[in-house]
DNA sequence: CACCCCTTCATCGTATGCGATATGCCCGGG
DNA sequence: CCCGGGCATATCGCATACGATGAAGGGGTG
């Protein structure tokens, strides 16, 4: 029965999972730009392989809903719309949320360690100032902390909706004093986190979302 | 700013995207059951067409989460996995619940018309007892609903999990008293839109997923 | 001078073919 | 009788090549 999860990391990455993970880690950092058009044959070029991996890839990537694609006039990286952003937002409070619930019950003390771990990385980011981290670090977080819940179909949908809003979080400059909310705020979730108690957990979680939300949709109207 | 969404409905259908819907169906209906093996070539042959647009919608699914690939030996139907159903109720009961309150505040007549109509098609099959479409109109039930709330994201998430649902659901035979009950639920859940009550509505809106899922998982244990 | 049509080009979509590799069977040894 | 190694085969991964189609620019005409 878990043997599903394991085929789903293919121990062996052909070419296309290559360029499907550099194309999405690109499109997360911002390197690529919503808008922006990629050019296959190009990209072929550079990465010294064919366009079949190219395309392959660039498949994946529009069942994620990363790229848009129309027929013969090239594929462009996606466009985040400021309208669905809100919908994001209410997604995540929902299911984060629902996800910090289910941790608090059942998080082991290894896992809570790799989460402070995270916490204390983003801290010290924070005290030197170096920026361009935090979101890999916030998105780790995140993560650590829908894989504690238990259910691996929580921890997908947590990295899809937070990678919209990395995407859009690219369209505006960074902000140290959201930052150092944010890392609040993950802190009051360890904490309900460490007494094991669910209800502040989902508060908390919650809360946590739902500043967010305003705190970047709410100039968008 | 539209323009992205409806660039995402590929008003020429590629080979590739024909390809991936048929596959994305008979893997919905169970004509693919979970398990099934895929062979690339077998299926080139017999759609007769080469396996480039084969490998592409495979691997479109693959992102789908609906196949698992392993290299040189084969792509599987993925399996449900029976614990991750808990959590994929659990994740429809969170977005769900924040889809019936938005759609409640924000829901037109045209559309509410379109939820009835479905409603009254459900009604009919179970009348005369034509199982097999039910499935199909229950998805386009919540469909209709979750596009109500005006959200792109929030319907594609209700559709992603409901899907998931339906294939774990091919493997037990069909319950007609279990259907009774469901359209009950969507009785209710059309009242509460009826009266624009948000509250109402996302609250029968949870009660309807909570009462499947202990249908659907409570015997896995 | 403006508009339209036609040609040209760039880019996508797909077929074919070959190399790579995991799987399964068969045979020999313990 | 059971187990391990080697070979045949099926299947996948990728490169090359060609056809199809939308986009853009230039020239001609009203």
């Amino acid at each position: 029965m878990t043997q599903a999860n394991w085929a789903r990391l293919p121990v062996v990455k052909s070419k296309a999972d290559l360029v499907y993970d550099s194309l999405r880690a690109a499109i997360a950092e911002g390197d690529l730009k919503p808008g922006e058009r990629i050019n296959m044959d190009e990209l072929a070029r550079n990465l010294g392989v064919s366009k079949i991996p190219i395309r392959e890839a660039v498949k994946r990537l529009e069942a994620d809903g990363l790229v848009v694609s129309r027929v013969h006039s090239g594929v462009t990286v996606a466009q985040v719309d400021a309208a669905e952003m809100r919908g994001v937002f209410l997604a995540r409070e929902a299911i984060e949320g629902l996800v910090a619930g289910l941790a608090a019950e059942r998080i082991t003390d290894a896992r809570l360690a790799e989460l402070e771990a995270v916490q204390q990385q983003m801290r010290g980011r924070l005290g030197t100032r170096s920026f361009q981290k935090l979101p890999e670090l916030n998105s780790d977080f995140h993560r650590v902390l829908a894989e504690a819940a238990g259910y691996r179909v929580l921890a997908e949908l947590t990295d899809q909706l937070l990678l919209t809003v990395r995407r859009h979080r690219i369209t505006v400059p960074a902000d140290p004093e959201n930052w150092a909310r944010v890392i609040a705020e993950h802190e009051e979730i360890i904490a309900a986190l460490r007494r094991r108690d669910p209800e502040a957990a989902a508060r908390a979680a919650k809360a946590h979302i739902s500043a967010q939300a305003d705190h970047e949709v709410a100039d968008q109207e």
